[in-house]
DNA sequence: GGTTACGGT
């Protein structure tokens, strides 16, 4: 069951509109149960609002940086139930900001009462490591060295102008590289050391000097200016050397999010992000029908419904037999990429991702068919087509097939088993037989496949999240059987499908043993 | 299988 639904709800005090609804994360810094059906917090996420009281004060968050939080009903009794306190960090969904008769903004949370939609654990308590927190602590870590708070207004405009920035130089479609032609890599921001991360399969690899990590600082120091407070002020960004327009077939495909992968890093003290840059194409994919990049999982538990493409499902959900809670989409799928040395990725797709990479929320494509064919038509830009990667091509367009930039986020996880599969560490809650119709054959390798939320928290050891999965393997096991079939959506010409590709595991091609890695796909865009 | 909110300081 994940925390939340929808990200793009989210939004911090500086964001917030009156008369809006949306999600928030936030620290409390005082709760007081009022009446029997009230609670009034005042929260702050270290951001600030100009429709809000200035504060000061010994020990409170100074500035227009608070925020008077209401909840109502069953919000105010859930809170009870949870013992929310002060210090603690919340996820709030579906609040309502208003502006009160001091003409300040304030947060409520109404009860429900038949109108709306009802969102499943409105009130959470996260845990500080959550990655869902990650922004907010540090933003409080800034204000509490005397930074005073952060917009994250200003840095996502920033982010998206270096993004802009940064993908104008980098970010070029080119025709199929020579291999092993050293000229395949001339439009790498740094000539240093970047033909190394594409030999990254093992962790032995990451273990040198010259880590993905490290590399990775090294390309995004010359795209990025760094905030001195962060990390060393580095030299300004290099000429945009390295964009080719005399190619004309040089497209600006894709835009490479260096910026937030840079603040990824950044924020990771422990240097447990890796990141390998690719510039790669897509030999096959995961499910068969780009319908069924997204799925449909109940609100109320969590529960994953089957394809879309397969007959229609139940009115109440077979697992909470809940009728009402509504279903939400989201994306899950799986791309094979190969690289310029052919070597291929299983590369995961989490929802985050997705949205990021297509522009758009998932949805149900039975309904939606104009939704369907935006998607149909981004995606194809990469050489995602129904019908298989390059579907529908003719054959002598294989042979130029689309390469595109990215980076993609590697996740450690154990390399001695073969059957270990993030799929299967999220609740399966009935038999995959049943939830697969035979004929779609590759499904079952996504399981559940939402970006587990053990990845999203960046602080999460490997080995926890391999005792999860283990831990939650138990009814899943026909879906490792089954996962350990290559992506079946490939494109055979390229004849680099004789991998004992599994599932979720990043494995190069040419190697016998499996790598120690999940991927996904991040921190890229078709434009 | 698709949407909205008052109320008390």
């Amino acid at each position: 069951m994940d925390r939340i639904e929808n990200l793009d709800r989210l939004r911090t005090v500086s964001q917030l509109e009156v008369n809006k609804f949306c999600d928030f994360i936030g620290e409390v810094c005082y709760y007081k149960l009022d009446s029997g059906n009230r609670a009034t917090l005042v929260m702050t996420d270290y951001t600030e609002h100009d429709s809000l009281p200035i504060v000061e004060g010994e020990g409170r968050v100074g500035g227009k940086a608070t925020i008077l939080v209401t909840l109502w009903d069953e919000h105010c009794e859930e809170a009870q139930r949870l013992n929310v306190g002060a210090g603690m960090f919340l996820l709030l969904k579906n609040l309502c900001c208003k502006l009160n008769k001091s003409q300040y903004i304030e947060l409520n949370m109404n009860g429900f009462r038949g109108k709306g939609y009802q969102r499943s654990q409105p009130v959470q308590i996260l845990d500080p490591k959550d990655a869902l927190v990650r922004d907010l602590r540090l933003r409080k870590s800034r204000y509490l060295h005397g930074l005073g708070t952060d917009t994250p207004g200003t840095i996502y405009a920033q982010i998206a102008a270096r993004s802009m920035r940064a993908s104008s130089i980098v970010a070029t479609a080119t025709p199929a590289p020579i291999v092993s032609s050293s000229s395949s890599r001339t439009r790498d921001i740094s000539p240093g050391p970047l033909p190394e991360t594409t030999t990254v399969s093992t962790s032995k690899t990451v273990q040198e000097p010259q880590d993905l990590t490290h590399i990775l600082k090294k390309e995004t120091e010359s795209l990025v200016k760094v905030t001195p407070v962060l990390r060393p002020s580095t030299s300004p960004s290099r000429p945009s050397t390295r964009h080719n327009p005399s190619s004309s077939r040089a497209l600006l495909l894709t835009g490479l999010l260096t910026s937030r992968m840079e603040l990824e890093c950044r924020n990771d003290a422990s240097d447990d992000i890796q990141y390998l840059r690719l510039h790669a194409c897509v030999v096959g994919f995961e499910p068969e029908h780009i319908m069924d990049f997204s799925f449909a999982s109940c609100s109320n538990c969590g529960y994953r419904y089957g394809p879309l493409s397969d007959d229609k499902p139940p009115n109440k959900c077979p697992s909470c037999r809940s009728g009402s809670g509504g279903v939400i989409f989201k994306y899950s799928f799986m791309l094979k990429l190969m690289d310029e040395f052919q070597q291929t990725f299983n590369v995961y797709v989490d929802n985050e991702s997705a949205i990021t990479l297509v522009g758009a929320d998932a949805a149900n494509y039975i309904k939606k068919s104009e939704r369907l064919a935006e998607l149909k038509q981004k995606l194809a830009r990469i050489g995602v087509m129904d019908g298989g990667a390059f579907g529908g091509r003719t054959k002598s367009s294989l042979e130029s097939p689309i390469y595109f930039d990215m980076y993609i986020k590697l996740v450690k996880v154990a390399s001695q088993s073969t059957t270990i599969s993030l799929s299967s560490s999220l609740p399966i809650k009935r038999s995959i037989s049943q939830e697969y119709a035979p004929n779609t054959q590759c499904n079952s390798e996504f399981g559940d496949g939402d970006f587990p939320l053990e990845c999203l928290d960046y602080s999460t050891q490997p080995s926890q999240l391999l005792s999860q999965s283990q831990k939650r393997r138990t009814d899943g096991s026909d879906m490792v059987e089954n996962s350990k079939r290559p992506c079946s959506n490939s494109n055979r010409a390229t004849g680099n499908n004789h991998s004992r590709t599994q599932g979720s595991v990043l494995q190069r091609v040419n190697e016998k043993a499996l790598a120690d890695f999940e991927a996904f796909l991040v921190h890229t865009m078709i434009k």
